[in-house]
RNA sequence: GGCCGAAUGGCAGAAUGGCUAUGCAGCGGACUGCAAAUCCGUGUAUCUCGGUUCGACUCCGGGUUCGGCCUCCA
């Protein structure tokens, strides 16, 4: 039985699709004027892992996470930059894709663009018109009524009067309250436009993902994610536009991750204290990046810090240390931590508690391996399965454990010293192997010897 | 100011009305020429003050501190 925490009644709920067996899912991307940061790369891997997860779980799921092309960050950057905001956004478009492949996130099943919908947004703002849920202006722009709809405020807890108080209205705006909000923005100087019945404009920020998530999913839906802060205005906006729209109930269940931290702020363009995904790259590994988020409850405030990445790696140093020399079987047995793994997971993703579940696999594949190495292998390939589920434990052990990022000899000079110590060792001169070692280490390599030989890989804690 | 959330051992981070994860670090032992890896064992915690309860870290109330939303933000 999966339980969700429902941002719409504050608990966690049994979650029961509309159609059984399927999962209508939707989450709110990127803006596409820059690169992302590790906010938008914990929005990334956390949905992915809900996505996975979801299909371990035996469901279909239809997975669309949209693109916002157009908006005024998008505008103001092109003209900054001198260049046309399409060759900008395919730009960030191809980084965004390639961040998300490295970190292992797969590609969703579909991802609409704003710019590409503009008939359904204006035949969603002609609706809303209709229907006397929004207005024109004269200015070109057209506002939602916030005051017609009666539910306004439930999923952010606010209410309209206490939303009254600090709203107004700028400068330009001909909006009859200021809680009202732009549907569609009429013509300025230097904009792109789309025609409208409207007069030439572009879309408000809101209605694309109203309009996109319904023409995807349908009127009624599952699941609609995003990071916190979308929760008020975007999202609130998008169920009095959805709903005021159909007619319909617009989404069941309401998912948001907390942010990303850093010196207990939160990380942020305006803030200045971003990273993005690119930065961490060039310390740790794009697996690493996602061991880290994944290892805090993806409701959770998740704190950036040099030494939570280090410990990302020592986790995975011991997954994969696990994962090594071993034989590719069928998955066996481990009903135990298999059972435990599905409950963490079904328990509003806890991936904190199903990694804690990985790590009593890998005692039991260390135990195993030192009499039954078939039912280590067995054991070592449960781990791997459950890591999937996670979209960990990919790689194999020893490309994940001798990774190109550390500085150190290449490879032909490391096996060199080794075989040279190897013959120091065969004549007892503990003097010359321990030098040759203290050097590797030096240089970051560790020297495992065992029965068969000296094995080596980077080392995983400073 | 309004609304929301959080405070757990050396660090990170879960969970639970009583049995108290997990990783790293520490300590003891096994293994090793010595190490490393691994295994076995082990110490340390629930911001504060009240209340409910046989029993609270967990529920309720006050306080303190921190964060977030209320404007673009994942």
């Amino acid at each position: 039985m999966l339980m969700l925490y429902n941002t719409l009644t504050r608990q966690k709920e049994v979650f029961t699709p509309i159609q059984a067996g399927q999962v209508r899912l939707y989450v709110c991307g990127m803006t596409v004027y820059d690169l992302c940061h590790l906010g938008h790369a914990r929005v990334l891997v956390v949905f992915d892992m809900i996505y996975r997860y979801l299909q371990a779980a035996g469901y279909q799921v239809t997975y669309i996470r949209n693109i916002t092309d157009i908006d005024d960050k998008i505008i103001r950057r092109a003209l900054e930059n001198n260049e046309p905001w399409q060759t900008l956004t395919a730009r960030y478009i191809q980084a965004m894709r390639e961040d998300a492949a490295a970190l292992n996130v797969l590609p969703p099943g579909a991802e609409p663009r704003a710019t590409e919908h503009i008939p359904a947004i204006i035949a969603m703002i002609r609706r809303l018109i209709d229907k006397g849920h929004a207005y024109p202006a004269e200015n070109g722009d057209v506002y939602y009524q916030v005051s017609s709809f009666a539910n306004y405020g439930r999923l952010s807890g606010k209410t309209t009067a206490d939303l009254q108080a600090g709203a107004r209205i700028q400068p330009g705006e001909q909006k009859q309250d200021p809680l009202d909000f732009a549907l569609w923005k009429g013509a300025k100087p230097d904009e792109p436009t789309w025609d409208s019945p409207w007069g030439p404009g572009r879309p408000g920020w809101h209605i694309e993902c109203s309009a996109m998530s319904t023409q995807a999913l349908g009127d009624s839906f599952d699941i609609h994610g995003g990071g916190a802060d979308l929760a008020f205005p975007h999202h609130e906006n998008e169920i009095a536009q959805s709903e005021a729209a159909t007619g319909h109930p617009f989404v069941n269940y309401w998912l948001h991750n907390g942010f990303v931290r850093i010196n207990d702020e939160k990380m942020s363009k305006s803030l200045g204290n971003f990273f993005t995904i690119r930065d961490v790259m060039q310390t740790y590994t794009a697996e690493e990046i996602r061991y880290f988020i994944l290892a805090s409850h993806y409701r959770s405030p998740l704190h950036y810090a040099d030494a939570q990445l280090t410990q990302a790696r020592a986790s995975l140093t011991r997954l994969y240390t696990a994962l090594r020399d071993l034989p590719e079987v069928a998955p066996i047995g481990a009903e135990d931590q298999t059972t435990a793994f599905h409950a963490a997971m079904a328990d509003d993703f806890n991936t904190p508690v199903a990694l804690a579940v990985l790590f009593s696999l890998v005692r039991a594949i260390n135990r195993a391996r030192q009499k039954d190495l078939g039912q280590a292998a067995g054991l070592a390939a449960t781990l791997r399965t459950l890591g999937g589920i996670l979209g960990l434990l990919q790689q194999a052990p020893d490309d994940y454990l001798r990774n190109a990022f550390f500085v150190g000899p290449d490879v032909a000079e490391i096996e060199h010293k080794i075989a040279q110590r190897t013959a120091a060792k065969a004549a007892k001169d503990w003097a010359t192997a321990d030098r040759i070692r203290a050097q590797l280490a030096a240089t970051g390599i560790v020297l495992e010897d065992n029965q068969t030989g000296t094995r080596w890989r980077h080392q995983s804690t400073t």
